[in-house]
RNA sequence: GGUCCCGUAGUGCAGCGGCCAAGCAUACCUCCCUGUCAAGGAGGAGAUCGCCGGUUCGAAUCCGGUCGGGACCGCCA
């Protein structure tokens, strides 16, 4: 329907041969200014807008660079004009004609081309387009499956383009830096040795190996020690890292990091160079203000005593007050029951909060409540007078002691949760995050970078009794710990460090183990046995064998970077192609079914899960 | 595996038991219009309110289920 018919009637006698492709530009749309008026161009693009007044005809001509007016005058060439007549939106055509400057008051200062306009004298259309499912020209906000099912078009809009292209600025940008500083860029396997522990591996099936699998690195973290066992001193690589766990916000099922790993350093090589990286980074990239300067270092500990996370968001105080040791036998059963089951009671304070109704603090009580906890205690001050339910149920003086201590002023509010530490700390987390949110501390302008350093090596299981590492196996000890893992395990740091950024861990690695002994022994905590360490690490570890150097790595999240840079919650916003909450490509429809003959191959029977068949 | 939110012309929203065989904006189509730049003016077409079932005299609206998308918990070394 759509074109043919029209086409044909519009240029009777000039044969219009789609395909055939003439009019080749000159320039891009958005480069050419006023030393260009008087010269004959040609330019190339989708029309972005259309203004027709029935003798004039404005069109914006899009591609990736900007935006250019050209003008159809149907008294100086009348066939073009009558043929722009039939251009809409998001058709491809070429034009071309003369640079000519606008007439005084008719200059569009916001976009680069809007002193000049290109006068066409012929219009040469390339493709005509259907009417797009959603705006192209506006940034509009559109349900997510239908922009996924067209990224293709999505991609055109400014915000969605700009994010991809400085997504690849920034890549570019580290590749550039790690070049000059003598790294090598490696690229190590996509099919690689399923292995036990971490998330859950994608699995892909061998055809020449019947009943065996492959999967999608994790990370390419035995790859890149063995590259410095190798000798390549450092390593870097922009890698893929697979994980079959459910998505977020913030997580995808693939997603892309700085892989990086260097021989004969220490913590502070490693966290410097990457300091000196980001830095320059944001510098280069966004118009925001890094708040500290430098990169300021919290231990774990710390982190987990001021904040309650060990990504703590700097950009506001709101520190949590610890209130444990004066709220011990006070009568009152929940703080009681807290202590006596070595749990404890913190809080934190919202500056001019007391104010706010039931139905605002529960908003704050509602979170506790998210993060496991079974509420918290609400304490404000208005006039130098204490509002609170703890009033009833504890001494006045132990009332006043932890009024004391949160140091509250008028108008203030301070919440108060007393469970377990795991679930306190998440709770008030949890309730600090939401007080900066209504607070609007958490300013879009600003960036807070933070080392966490001296995790523990290792973790309990939740529920087991069992150990677990909390960064990977391979991650080195403290100095002088060592002889700790007979003694009390839990008790033993490690040598990670975690970057954070604005509250989101945005990378994190390690100096590694070296030592062959020593991770064999990590592997028995690990509850791995004989057979098992020899499966599924006797490569590696017999490596290790042949002369190992000091090494240590890191491995940086680029989408969650990019998402900071752009100012984005969503990352999908700074994926190209990405997928939705359950795995699934829209634009593709991936993942889908395939043929009986391709399971065949693979040795593969689909199972039903009801009856087993 | 679980909790919550959303689903109404192409798009974005309103309507939340009868006043709705559904309203607004914009896009789309036709006509008018020579300096617009989110051009303007006039007119027009376009939706069985995601789907199935139930409650009711009556359902876009209430209930149950289901599908699609999202946020979160679990999970994510």
């Amino acid at each position: 329907m759509l074109g043919a018919a029209r086409l044909h009637r519009i240029m009777p006698f000039r044969c219009l041969v789609i395909g055939r492709f003439t009019l080749k530009r000159t320039h891009n749309c958005n480069v050419l200014n006023k030393d260009d008026i008087g010269s004959t161009v040609i330019l190339n693009g989708w029309v972005h807008r259309r203004r027709d007044h029935g003798g004039l005809i404005f069109i914006d001509l899009r591609d990736r660079y900007g935006l250019t007016q050209i003008v159809f005058n149907p008294e100086l060439y009348p066939y073009s004009h009558e043929m722009a007549g039939d251009l809409r939106v998001e058709y491809v055509i070429a034009v071309t004609g003369l640079i000519v400057e606008r007439p005084s008051g008719t200059i569009n200062e916001s976009i680069a081309t809007g002193h000049i306009e290109l006068l066409v004298q012929e219009l040469q259309i390339l493709s005509e387009s259907k009417t797009p499912p959603f705006y192209i020209n506006e940034q509009q906000d559109v349900d997510e499956s239908l922009r996924l099912r067209y990224r293709y078009l999505d991609l055109r809009r400014d915000k969605q383009r700009d994010n991809i292209i400085l997504r690849h600025r920034v890549v570019k940008f580290m590749r550039d830096f790690l070049d000059t500083a003598e790294f090598v860029e490696v690229e190590t396997p996509i099919l690689v040795k399923s292995t036990p522990e971490g998330a859950r591996d994608f699995l892909v099936p061998s055809r020449l190996r019947p009943g065996q699998f492959y999967a999608l690195p994790q990370s390419p973290q035995q790859m890149k020690q063995l590259l410095m066992i190798a000798g390549l001193d450092r390593y870097f690589q922009i890698a893929r890292a697979f994980r079959d766990e459910d998505p977020r916000a913030d997580r995808v099922i693939e997603h892309t990091q700085l892989d990086i790993e260097m021989s004969f350093v220490e913590e502070s090589d490693v966290m410097g160079l990457i300091e000196n990286l980001y830095l320059k980074i944001v510098a280069e990239f966004s118009d925001m203000s890094v708040v500290n300067d430098g990169i300021p270092q919290l231990s774990y500990e710390d982190a987990m005593d001021r904040y309650g996370t060990d990504r703590p968001d700097l950009r506001f105080g709101l520190e949590l007050i610890d209130l444990t040791d004066i709220c011990s036998a006070t009568g009152f059963r929940a703080f009681d029951e807290t202590t006596a089951s070595d749990g404890i009671i913190k809080a934190v304070v919202a500056p001019g909060c007391s104010g706010y109704s039931r139905k605002q603090t529960d908003v704050f009580i509602e979170e506790a409540r998210n993060n496991g906890a079974k509420g918290a205690i609400t304490v404000a001050r208005y006039e130098g007078q204490y509002n609170s339910s703890l009033q009833k149920f504890i001494d006045d003086d132990v009332f006043n002691k932890i009024v004391e201590r949160l140091r509250l002023e008028d108008g203030d509010l301070a919440l108060i949760v007393a469970d377990e530490v795991r679930v306190t700390n998440a709770a008030l987390d949890g309730i600090r995050r939401k007080v900066a949110d209504q607070l609007e501390l958490r300013s879009p302008d600003e960036i807070a970078f933070c080392w966490i350093k001296d995790f523990p090596l290792l973790d309990k299981v939740e529920g087991q009794d069992r150990l677990t590492f909390s960064h990977n196996p391979f991650c080195g000890i403290r100095p002088g710990d060592e002889t700790l893992l007979e003694v009390d395990p839990l008790c033993a740091k490690s040598r990670q460090y975690d970057l954070v950024c604005n509250g989101s861990e945005v990378g994190g690695g390690s100096i590694r183990i070296t030592n062959e002994g020593l991770q064999r022994r990590i592997f028995e905590l690990l509850g791995y046995s004989e057979d098992e360490i020899e499966h599924n690490f006797g490569s590696m570890l017999q490596a290790f064998d042949f002369g190992v150097p000091p090494h240590g790595g890191i491995a940086m999240g680029i989408d969650r970077l990019l998402m900071i840079l752009c100012r984005t919650d969503n990352i999908r916003e700074v994926v190209a192609f990405p997928k939705t909450q359950d795995g699934q490509d829209l634009a593709q429809a991936a993942p889908s079914a395939v043929t009986e003959s391709q399971l065949a191959e693979l040795h593969i029977r689909i199972v039903d899960k009801e009856s087993g068949n």
